[in-house]
DNA sequence: TCTGGGGTCCTAGGACCC
DNA sequence: TCTGGGGTCCTAGGACCC
C-alpha cells in the first residue's frame, strides 16, 4: 500500500504561510525571469488562469481582479518543503520524495486506520508549516496519484466527487464498485504516465475515462502505445510495477540554463552568462560526488519571436573532471564555435553529460600535457561561497563580482527567504 | 517589452561487428 | 535472375513528470 502526500498549490501555500493576508486573495507565482504562472491559488484559478499562462497575457488582471503575482523564491520553496517531507515520513515506515511537493509513502506493515492518521499528519503539516495537502492511498503508485487526485477534486470543487473523499482518499478501502464508478468519473488525462498527446490518441480510440483505460485491450495498447502504458495500465488494475525509490540514484546529466532577462546580441555577455551556468552545474556536479565527461552548451532565440532564428548546441568532451575551470574552459570553447553575430539571443544553458562517480575514474597514460584536478581548491572554493553567499568567488569571465548583468533573469516580485537568510528573517510585531 | 527549468525513460534507426 | 542472420552500441527524437 502506497500513499501519495502533495501539497496544495505548493508554491502559493509557501508564500501565503509569511503574508497571512494573502489568504483567499488571487495569486500566483510566476517562474524564474518572470514569464509564467507555475502555481495559482484557488482564487487565481477561479479567474480562469492557466498553469503556464505568459504573465503579460494574464497581467491585465491585476489592475482588474487583485490578482497579486510573486517571483519564484526557489529558496523558500525548498525549504519549506523539507519540513513538509519531515512531518510527511512520520506517515509510514518509508518515504521517496518525487518532487518539491509530492511524496510517496510505503505504508507496508502499518497497522490501524490509515485514513485517521493520514489525516492527523495532514493537520500536523498543516499547523506546524501552514501549508494544506492533499493525500491519496491505494495499492500501487499510480493509484495512490489517482487517489490523491480524487481527494484534491473533492476539496476544490464540491459534489464532484463524495465529501467524505475531500482531501484523504483511501481507494485501497473501497468497495470494487465504488472504485469502478470513481474511475467512470475520471478522465484519462488525469491519469499518472498520460499526457496530453498520448492523452489525446487514447480519446480518438474511444478511451474517454480512466475506466476506460483499465478495461482496454492490453495487446493493442501496447503495440501502439509501448510498454509504459501497459505499465500504467496494469498499475491501475491494481497491479504494482513501480516500486518505491527511498534513494533515487545519482542524477545522469545536470543542467543549468536560462533565459535572459534582455536578448544578447553579442558573444561576450554570452560567455559570461555560460561561465556562470557552468560554475552552478560544476557546484551541483561535486554535489553528487560525480565527474563529467562531456560538456553541452547551447543558445537559441526565442521562439516566440519574429526576426532571424538560431538554435545551435555542440558537446565538447573532455577528461572526466570536476573542476570548475575545466568545465567553464570546455563551455566557452563551445560557444566560440557555435556562435554567429546578428541574432538576438533569448537563452542558453550548459549540460554536463557522462557522468560518473568520482571515485571510478579512469585513469591516463602520461601521453599528453598533465591535467590535474584541484580538489582542494574545488573543496575551498565550495566552502567560501556557501558561507559568504553565491559568487563571493568565481571564474573570471563570469564577469565583475555583483555587477548586475544585463542578460540576468527579471525577478521583480520576488518575496525575502524568510527562513535561509539571516538578513532576511521575518519580524514579528507584537 | 513580455512565453521556465530540470529531469527520466523508451524506441527506432543507423553504424558497425562477425 | 540473384544480395544472410544475429547481435551491440549509440543517437535523436518523442513522450512523460513536476
Amino acid at each position: 500500500m502506497y500513499a501519495l502526500l502533495d501539497g496544495n498549490n505548493f508554491y502559493v501555500a509557501a508564500e501565503v504561510a509569511f503574508r497571512p493576508s494573502l489568504a483567499g486573495k488571487p495569486v500566483v507565482v510566476l517562474s524564474n525571469n518572470d514569464g509564467c504562472v507555475i502555481s495559482r491559488s484557488n482564487e487565481a484559478r477561479a479567474l480562469g488562469i492557466k498553469m503556464g499562462a505568459p504573465w503579460f497575457r494574464v497581467s491585465h488582471l491585476a489592475d482588474s481582479a487583485g490578482l497579486v503575482a510573486l517571483s519564484a523564491n526557489f529558496a523558500l520553496y525548498g525549504d519549506i518543503s523539507d519540513r513538509m517531507m519531515s512531518l510527511a515520513a512520520g506517515l509510514g515506515p518509508t518515504q521517496e520524495i518525487y518532487s518539491i511537493d509530492e511524496c510517496f509513502i510505503g505504508l507496508d506493515g502499518m497497522r490501524g486506520d490509515l485514513v485517521e492518521r493520514a489525516r492527523k499528519i495532514r493537520g500536523r503539516i498543516l499547523q506546524w508549516i501552514g501549508v494544506p495537502c492533499c493525500i491519496g492511498i491505494a495499492p500501487t503508485k499510480t493509484l495512490a496519484k489517482l487517489s490523491n487526485h480524487v481527494a484534491k477534486r473533492a476539496e476544490r470543487k464540491p459534489g464532484s466527487y463524495p465529501a467524505h473523499l475531500s482531501q484523504v482518499c483511501n481507494l485501497g478501502a473501497m468497495p470494487k464498485s465504488d472504485v469502478d464508478e470513481l474511475m467512470q468519473a475520471t478522465a484519462v488525462g488525469e491519469v499518472w504516465g498520460v499526457g496530453s498527446r498520448i492523452g489525446a490518441q487514447l480519446q480518438l480510440a474511444g478511451v474517454q475515462t480512466v475506466h476506460d483505460l483499465v478495461r482496454y485491450d492490453t495487446g493493442t495498447l501496447r503495440s501502439r502505445w509501448g510498454v509504459v502504458l501497459e505499465r500504467t495500465q496494469r498499475e491501475l488494475q491494481g497491479v504494482p510495477c513501480i516500486e518505491l525509490d527511498e534513494s533515487p540514484a545519482p542524477r545522469k546529466e545536470i543542467a543549468s540554463t536560462r533565459s535572459f532577462g534582455r536578448p544578447i546580441t553579442s558573444i561576450e555577455p554570452l560567455i559570461e552568462a555560460v561561465t556562470a551556468f557552468a560554475t552552478t552545474a560544476a557546484v551541483k556536479l561535486r554535489g553528487q560526488a560525480s565527474v563529467a565527461s562531456q560538456v553541452l552548451v547551447f543558445a537559441r532565440t526565442s521562439p516566440f519571436r519574429e526576426g532571424p532564428r538560431f538554435s545551435r548546441s555542440c558537446v565538447v568532451p573532455v577528461r572526466p573532471t570536476r573542476d570548475t575551470r575545466h568545465l567553464v574552459a570546455a563551455a566557452i570553447a563551445g560557444v566560440r564555435k557555435i556562435y554567429a553575430p546578428g541574432y538576438a539571443l533569448a537563452k542558453a544553458g550548459v549540460m554536463l553529460l557522462d557522468l560518473q562517480p568520482d571515485d571510478l575514474v579512469q585513469g591516463e597514460l602520461g601521453l599528453d600535457e598533465p591535467h590535474e584536478d584541484q580538489t582542494q581548491l574545488m573543496t575551498a572554493l565550495d566552502a567560501i561561497n556557501q558561507r559568504y553567499g553565491r559568487g563571493a568567488i568565481g571564474i573570471a569571465s563570469a564577469g565583475p563580482a555583483g555587477a548586475t548583468k544585463h542578460w540576468q533573469m527579471r525577478q521583480e516580485r520576488k518575496t525575502p527567504a524568510y527562513t535561509t537568510n539571516w538578513a532576511e528573517l521575518p519580524i514579528v510585531r507584537a
